[in-house]
DNA sequence: ACTACCAGTAGAGGGAAACT
DNA sequence: AGTTTCCCTCTACTGGTAGT
């Protein structure tokens, strides 16, 4: 929107100074106009990480004697130069750094080089032919780092469904103070619109919006997934919806609405999450002061919940982009399928949904335990006939339509199997189940005689 | 012909120091 | 106690192409 202010008064600036601009359906930009709209496309973190490898690459020039400017090396020297950089680089404290962040220095050197050199010649290090040198010692660095320490990433972890309800619950979390109301909100948010750690310091309040049933839309208008530009044309940004509160339910709309309720009167501040104010000014019914939530607060939002709903993260790393992994995995032990999950999240690629689903080292030994066969027990005989039905058959029957089984199930066997099925996910991922909300099913006899032709088909849903 | 993989980019998260 | 600004390090996501 900005581009485009800028765009229409320059127009009408020229065409006042300058009588060629008679077409009315043109803009005439000036370089200033092009200075701008090329500096909106670049992404300012992106810019930083470039900025930052690009120093440490000057620093190492000046430590190493490399008098010569940067700009006047030819590719020999330069990529002589790149090539000790990559062997001689270190951590401040002279530690190895992470394969993943050599490899994201090198990009952001191919970006510096690119830049600077960009008037004059084109300089391109990715290509692998033009310089194979550079290319086979950052190899074999990266591998001799793999070789002599341990590489393997601290992903997030997500939190468990009992564990949301004790958040929800925890005296600490409720609407009836600034800094609970803030916490409950921030909750909401994150796991319902499947947030990224960083979105609530972006979230406007112009992007929450209430709709005539009572539910809420959650708008963000470009994303890390929705980018944007000339790659991504039809870009609409992710749209997120919160339903309409139930009776005897949780009451997410309702804290939302809240927490906007107590935003100051004209408040000028943009940003949805707000500064907590001064207890004196919370006396005097002030929750909120006119004035962003700081970083500092936003970075240790999950932090604080959990400390103060007294969860065990028992080893987990739990940050507060948990969350978007908290709903992920969540929706994977229900049976969410990928495709619903990725028009939830904003993914365009199951590479990007996977990634969340990579299993605990416990869920691991769990799965490959299930390959061990149990030995066989006389008493047990009159069991094998159900478990084989079964035995070929990865998905819950629950979630998905029968009729396309070829061997026949005896449908007492099949609700028999159905609980044992909810049982266990309930044991195995803990997910809190009230019983009395589960329909009795009570089918003691099925007496079906001369019956080749007929397909018994009986759908269960116990999670609604 | 097709898809798994990885190159390349956009983020997250943590910390220090100075400030309110 | 919370905020701002800067720096550093590493994770997460997409899309094109190398490889089967």
């Amino acid at each position: 929107m900005k581009t485009k202010e800028t765009l229409s008064t320059s127009s009408n600036n020229s065409t006042k100074t300058n009588k060629l601009t008679t077409y009315e359906r043109f803009v005439i930009p000036t370089n200033k106009d092009l200075q701008a709209i090329q500096a909106y496309s670049r992404v300012a973190n992106t810019d930083d990480s470039t900025k930052t490898w690009m120093n440490l690459f000057n620093s190492y020039r000046e430590a190493a004697n490399f008098t010569n400017p940067l700009e006047l090396l030819d590719d020999t020297t330069l990529q002589e130069q790149l090539c000790q950089f990559f062997c001689g680089v270190r951590k401040s404290g002279k530690k190895e750094y992470a394969p993943s962040s050599l490899h994201v220095g090198f990009a952001a050197i191919a970006r510096g080089l690119s830049d600077i050199f960009y008037p004059n010649r084109i300089i391109n290090i990715h290509d692998k032919h033009k310089w194979k040198r550079l290319h086979e010692i950052f190899d074999g660095r990266i591998k001799q780092i793999q070789d002599n320490q341990d590489t393997s990433c601290k992903k997030t972890d997500a939190l468990e469904m009992c564990e949301i309800k004790t958040i929800l619950d925890s005296p600490n979390i409720q609407t009836d103070t600034p800094k609970g109301l803030t916490y409950r909100v921030w909750f909401w948010l994150t796991l319902l619109c499947n947030l990224r750690g960083g979105d609530p310091k972006r979230l406007k309040n112009s992007w929450i919006v209430l709709n005539e049933d009572h539910s809420i839309e959650v708008n963000i208008p470009r994303e890390k997934n929705n980018a944007g530009g000339a790659k991504n044309p039809y870009n609409s940004g992710q749209h997120n919806y919160i339903p309409p509160d139930l009776p005897n339910n949780y009451s997410p709309v309702a804290d939302i609405l809240l927490y906007q309720s107590k935003r100051p009167k004209n408040c000028k501040t943009s940003e949805f999450f707000l500064k907590i104010n001064t207890p004196r000014e919370i006396y005097h019914g002030n929750w909120f002061s006119d004035l962003k939530l700081g970083k500092n607060s936003h970075d240790n939002m999950l932090k604080n919940i959990v400390a103060d709903c007294k969860i065990d993260a028992n080893g987990r790393n739990l940050v507060n982009h948990s969350m978007r992994s908290t709903g992920i995995s969540l929706w994977m032990l229900l049976g969410i399928s990928h495709a619903e999950q990725m028009d939830i999240t904003g993914h365009r690629t199951l590479a990007g949904i996977s990634a969340y689903s990579t299993s605990t080292a416990q869920q691991r030994k769990k799965n490959v335990s299930l390959l061990i066969p149990q030995k066989r027990n006389a008493d047990d005989l009159n069991e094998e006939c159900l478990t084989k039905n079964f035995s070929n058959k990865k998905q819950n029957p629950l979630r998905e339509n029968t009729s396309g089984n070829q061997g026949f199930i005896p449908a007492s066997q099949l609700l028999r199997y159905d609980q044992l099925e909810i049982q266990s996910l309930e044991q195995d991922h803990k997910i809190p189940q009230d019983s009395s909300k589960l329909p009795i099913i009570n089918i003691e006899n099925i007496n079906i005689q001369n019956c080749n032709n007929v397909k018994v088909e009986v759908i269960v849903k116990p999670f609604e």
